[in-house]
DNA sequence: GCCAACGTTGGC
DNA sequence: GCCAACGTTGGC
């Protein structure tokens, strides 16, 4: 089983969006990224579990845990001229951009704050999400800091 | 293949 | 709103 941490703007879409969606339920599309793509398209597995992290909010950090619900499939935006996220370059029969379907499990009690995790650089001095100008929005997570980052909440 | 210009991310 | 970091694009 694997770990990550995936990040959305709250305002864009929260983890209490997620726990609205039909079946706390959706596709994680808009990926745009080659890195977070591959990971998504090669690395994540129904069950593996995911930190909902909230980007450009009021409070920052991580609010919940998530967990695959399905594997890697084209994201159809892509073909959409009418949506946003929209890729010319993605044929659908060779699809450039893949989602997974994303489950809500729970919220944290707290937030734990991105102020906070870098107060433990030490034991989590490796995490991607802690280097500085970081923008990857899929990212793994090891089990060792999974489980210490739980321990704070 | 290099690199300048440009766009986006995301913390502050 | 600002701006540092960094990925992508496209001219050469």
């Amino acid at each position: 089983m694997n770990y990550w941490l995936m990040k959305s703007e709250s305002d864009a879409f929260s983890i209490d969006d997620l726990k609205a969606m039909p079946n706390k339920t959706e596709h994680w599309d808009g990926i745009r990224n080659y890195q977070a793509r591959n990971m998504m398209r090669d690395d994540m597995k129904k069950g593996d579990l995911v930190f909902f992290y909230h980007s450009n909010a009021k409070t920052i950090g991580i609010v919940g845990i998530a967990k695959v619900a399905n594997e890697a499939y084209p994201d159809f935006t892509a073909f959409d001229p009418d949506t946003k996220y929209f890729d010319p370059k993605s044929d659908p029969d060779n699809p450039r951009w893949f989602m997974v379907d994303i489950k809500f499990v729970r919220k944290l009690k707290r937030t734990i704050t991105l102020n906070e995790l870098k107060q433990h650089s030490d034991a989590l001095a490796d995490m991607p999400l802690l280097r500085k100008g970081n923008r990857l929005s899929i990212m793994p997570v090891s089990e060792a800091h999974w489980s210490f980052i739980l321990d704070l909440e």
